[in-house]
DNA sequence: GCGAGTTACTGAAGCGCGTTAGTCCCTCGA
DNA sequence: TCGAGGGACTAACGCGCTTCAGTAACTCGC
């Protein structure tokens, strides 16, 4: 049963209490190979417990010169569906020994005035000594990073630089696309609809590739109308599934861009009096838990890779910090994820 | 412009360049007042710069014994809505020169197994120093809290413990749901129907209290058979919508005990031909984001203050650091947000 | 012209730890 | 009996910083 103190317990004071040096006490607790015997050791180990002392991570630093800290630097807590990222870095740094320093900006404005925010951010992780950097995206695009974080070494999650200059680990968005469409071609659809975004951003040109490359494979043809943009939000889906069941032959199946837009085109099929798988098959792209798994029917759709992308930063960082050769790009499979819309 | 190599300039590299003591680098960098002219500060200032000095945060805190830090152990990882909780708590602490240390557990499991991963979690946090502990929850409930955070003063946030023993932050359901059935009233609605959750969680009982006491303050009678209950998910509100809708005088609106719920009863509306607004007004609870702002028409809904929680547990962390007394629980209102299902 | 008070600064100790360069003692072979 | 060798420790320095207790020089009132 640990002191319920607060605690000022230092290792001189298990030193004291086990009757030997701080030196050893120290080589205990870091496990140095041999010179002690287990009697030592023991009476080390029990001290400690009985006087509830806890290692004074900053003096450790100090003295070391290793913080065993990595920064994460995200915006995504504007963005919570992209949260997971955290939590697949976090898992794997710990099982590294490795702890997680969590800086967040408030936008992911990419402007001066964000680049600004970040700067601050990122200069109080260096103040505390981080051994690298993560950067992470709310979404999938090119970055500018600050200059700030050439001062230590950096990955970026979810997202890339223009120049290449860093490491990234991005989602692979033309295999989500590939098996979204593959399953509704395995469902025995040919006449695919896909609802793509108007922005040029990689998540679009990415997932319509996916769409392409499964209909070549599948040797369906082409037919450029059955693709259809608009706005990445509801509405923008609504719309544009209105355009395509308007079709004098309309698609029997749905590819949408991401699980918003499905939403969207979920209404525009009922409001016809449609059913979903029945008449129309749907998949969706992002899974949105919030969104994917309470539209009615469950929309089967392509998960975004956010745990994975965590960890493998974490290991493509500490492969960095070590000096080895790291990709500058590795992409993570996105999975579907079979619910009850197909 | 600053230097581009790793910082390992110290302060007696700028006491160097400056051509002063450490002594003086300490009191220009840490504003002691008085004692420096002018002169000699911009000429510390301005080493500081050219070299790209960088305090190190750890020693710091080693010789100050002040770590300006502040735990925040939150399970929001596996519930994103929740998020805001470290927005809010993250501006909070930066205006008062402290930072937030964020840890997470994986589940918001309250059993053995989860309270030793909190207990490790919080172990980690003290060994960085840290000087006060803010606990957050995904969703409001009583929690169990671990022996380990006892060492240090700690604030539970969008939780509390059965015991009342720790200072917490908790949204004001009661105020909510007076506001959501309000807005209802001043609509003209005199029958308003509440979908209630099934479990006995606080959300529900202070949902519900407010739904009868806006009543009664409006005048309008209590019909129990205007309540009904189901499980917190879409199918439930969806279920419970069409009970409601089945009796002979069928509700004109509905609050809704939570935005699924509320996505459960705008398909069971819909699947009726009836129109929102125009023959039944709906009200949401929780404002989640993804659900509500996309649901069509947008759903007028209450949105629980995960920011404002966030900087209140700061606050009062911070107070309860410096020994000033603290209230032991902190209801923070929740208000409603206007969209067009009303 | 002298002590008191101020201004501008500095020396050195110490925060809790890791780590190097020992020291001391005990065995054992010749 | 003696010296080599190794096992079991420890003294002491240094990590980068804050801070206490000065010191030295310069006013200023009388």
């Amino acid at each position: 049963m640990a002191s319920k103190v607060r605690s000022d317990v230092t290792m001189a004071d298990v030193a004291a209490a086990a009757g030997v040096s701080r030196t050893t006490v120290s080589f205990v607790l870091n496990k140095r190979q041999a010179g002690i015997p287990e009697e030592t050791r023991t009476r080390v180990l029990e001290a400690v417990s009985t006087l509830g002392y806890r290692p004074n991570a900053g003096a450790r630093a100090l003295a070391s010169q290793r913080s065993d800290w990595i920064g994460l630097l995200t915006e995504i807590v504007t963005a919570p569906f992209a949260v997971n990222v955290i939590k697949g870095a976090k898992d794997r740094a710990w099982a590294d020994h490795k702890y997680l320093l969590i800086a967040s900006t408030d936008d992911n404005v990419t402007d001066a005035a964000g680049l600004a925010d970040q700067t601050v951010q990122i200069e109080k992780l260096l103040e505390q000594r981080i051994e690298g950097l993560l950067l992470a995206a709310t979404w999938h695009r090119a970055i500018t990073v600050p200059d700030v974080a050439r001062e230590v070494p950096t990955v970026l999650v979810n997202c890339f630089d223009a120049a290449g200059e860093f490491p990234s680990i991005v989602p692979d968005e033309v295999g989500g696309g590939v098996v979204a469409t593959q399953r509704l071609v395995a469902a025995g659809h040919t006449r695919i609809g896909f609802i793509t975004f108007e922005d040029d951003i990689p998540a679009g040109q990415g997932r319509l590739r996916g769409y392409t490359r499964a209909l070549e494979a599948a040797g369906l043809p082409f037919e450029p109308t059955l693709v259809t943009g608009g706005d990445a939000t509801a509405l923008g889906g609504y719309d544009a599934a209105n355009r395509l069941l308007d079709r004098a032959e309309r698609p029997t199946a749905l590819f949408c861009g991401n699980d918003r837009m499905a939403m969207g085109a979920y209404d525009a099929i009922k409001e016809r009096g449609l059913s979903i798988p029945g008449d129309l098959a749907v998949t969706g792209f992002d899974n949105q838990e919030l969104v994917s798994a309470y539209l009615r029917p469950a929309l089967t759709t392509v998960a975004l890779p956010f745990e994975e992308m965590g960890a493998a930063g974490v290991a493509t960082l500490t492969a960095l910090i070590q000096g080895e050769e790291v990709p500058s790009l590795q992409t993570v499979s996105c999975s579907l994820l079979e619910r009850s819309s197909v």
